[in-house]
RNA sequence: GCCCAGGUAGUAUAGUUCGGUCUAGUAUAUGCGGCUGUCGCCCGCAGGACCCGGGUCCGAAUCCCGGCCUGGGCGCCA
């Protein structure tokens, strides 16, 4: 097929700007075809752009053949340009359509598409990933992304305000930073290096000197797990205050929750209601469970978690069911928390590290941390570490390394309770897991 | 790593219990034809599938063994 060129085209409107009030218009929209309905003497096509979509009617009796030729060629998910006016009507559910006065094809698409995009036969997850570029045309997917795109907005701005700079960290490291965590190696030169799961000590490092730091940004775990809530990659927005304590980093942490849900129920109605979800703004402040608690409202639903061990995800669910909202975990066992969570120092058994719940899904984890060189050092090595490899680490706590908090939320975990989704992929452009390395 | 479930047209499914009109059904998608107000348009026609390998059997989509792949749960974590 020739294939038109865009030439001095330009877009005069997206789908959404196209009103019944500019009734009359010539305007020249840019899209895909996403259905086309033909009725015999009249054709009816959906033109869809990234904010929606709009009816393009072409009466076929009524309008000029070179239109109605270029009309006939039309597949579903070709892109085209199309320069035609606007006509209000009450025939269509938005009120308007255009009737076409000249129309161009700008590329074509396959016939037969891998997944049906129009949702009257969804496909399954695993067919939807492998067509991805696809896939993320729906409007459903549209929507979940641009509300995580609004979330990270909101979490973005009111950390600016709060005079946080956005840093930027090594993704690649040399040494297993934090024990715990596998990590993946790669190839450095010739040398053994890993992707960081992280960027914990180097955030800790940074608040020597800006005080205030945040990063968004991809990190890595090799663990194998197989849950709608784990990915190999993932989105880790993280905070570290100089100066502050978990108390601190906490009520920043649920404003940060708070104005994200506010800035994300105001900003996206359209969004929710496409993907047809609802949830509540939280109040706040959030309530506040000590991790003993937590063993006691355990042990009534007769679970039983014996003192020190973490909390099985069984019983995070059973918990999940007491607190369906978000809530704080505080008081951990210093030996359940990593390394440089700070012990309490009227009762070192116990730490000053805290998760935040949504239901049984751990969404942030923090907490103060130790700012004393020996402290970390004894911790290091109860954990079983080698202090040695954290030498360049342990260097920032000889300049002055002040009292000091932070928190990382899991980005994609956030969006899927802003969206409702399940699956933790479905809120993942490209998600990478234990199985999936591809598209 | 451990445990459970499952692989049927492009997509989503029925059929598998207890092997036999299954020549594998349906919807949607695709192609062709028809239709002037559709919006999950409608109507007609056509093409399109039993994960791979082995075994049992007169006969396997169905039963058995092995493999591969996928989904889910646990552990670990955000």
């Amino acid at each position: 097929m020739n294939l038109d060129s865009i030439g001095e085209w330009i877009r005069t409107h997206y789908t959404s700007n196209v009103t019944p009030e500019i009734d009359g218009q010539e305007v020249t929209l840019f899209g895909w075809v996403q259905e086309i309905r033909d009725l015999g003497g009249i054709r009816f096509i959906i033109l869809q752009d990234r904010e929606g979509t709009i009816q393009i009617t072409i009466p076929k009796k009524r309008i000029s053949p070179e239109v109605l030729g270029k009309s006939d060629l039309l597949q579903k998910r070709f892109s085209i340009a199309v320069k035609g006016t606007v006509k209000k009507t009450n025939m269509t559910p938005r009120g308007i359509e255009v009737i076409p006065n000249e129309i161009k094809i700008l590329s074509e698409a396959t016939p037969q598409l891998p997944i049906d995009i129009t949702g009257k036969t969804p496909a399954n997850i695993e067919a939807r990933l492998d067509a991805r570029p696809l896939d993320l045309c729906q409007d459903q997917n549209l929507a979940t992304f641009k509300i995580q795109h609004t979330t990270l907005e909101a979490i973005r701005s009111f950390l600016f305000q709060k005079g946080f700079l956005e840093v930027h960290t090594p993704r690649i490291i040399a040494s297993a930073t934090e024990g715990g965590a596998e990590l993946f190696t790669v190839d450095y030169f010739g040398q053994k290096a890993y992707l960081a799961q992280s960027p914990q000590l180097y955030k800790e490092e940074l608040i020597l000197s800006f005080e205030k730091v945040f990063e968004v940004g991809p990190f890595f775990r090799a663990e194998e797990s197989h849950t709608r809530r784990h990915l190999s990659e993932f989105v880790s927005v993280d905070i570290e205050e100089a100066f502050a304590n978990a108390q601190d980093v906490m009520q920043l942490l649920e404003q940060v929750i708070h104005h994200a849900c506010i800035t994300v129920k105001e900003k996206c109605a359209g969004e929710l209601s496409v993907i047809k979800y609802k949830f509540e703004v939280p109040t706040v402040p959030f309530k506040r469970l000590t991790y003993d608690q937590v063993l006691d409202d355990l042990k009534k639903q007769d679970v039983k978690v014996p003192w020190g061990e973490d909390i099985p995800t069984e019983a995070f669910r059973v918990l999940g069911k007491l607190y369906p909202f978000f809530y704080f975990i505080t008081d951990w066992p210093t030996n359940a928390k990593a390394f440089y969570i700070k012990p309490r120092e009227d009762k070192p058994e116990v730490c000053e590290g805290f998760d935040l719940m949504w239901r049984y899904i751990e969404l942030v984890s923090g907490g103060t941390r130790i700012s004393q060189k020996e402290q970390l050092i004894q911790r290091l090595k109860e954990k079983g570490l080698n202090p040695e490899s954290f030498k360049y680490h342990l260097q920032a706590f000889d300049y002055g390394m002040p009292p000091h908090a932070g928190w990382a939320i899991g980005l994609e975990r956030l969006t899927m309770i802003l969206t409702g989704k399940k699956n933790i992929r479905e809120v993942t452009l490209y998600p990478r897991d234990r199985v999936r390395l591809t598209p």
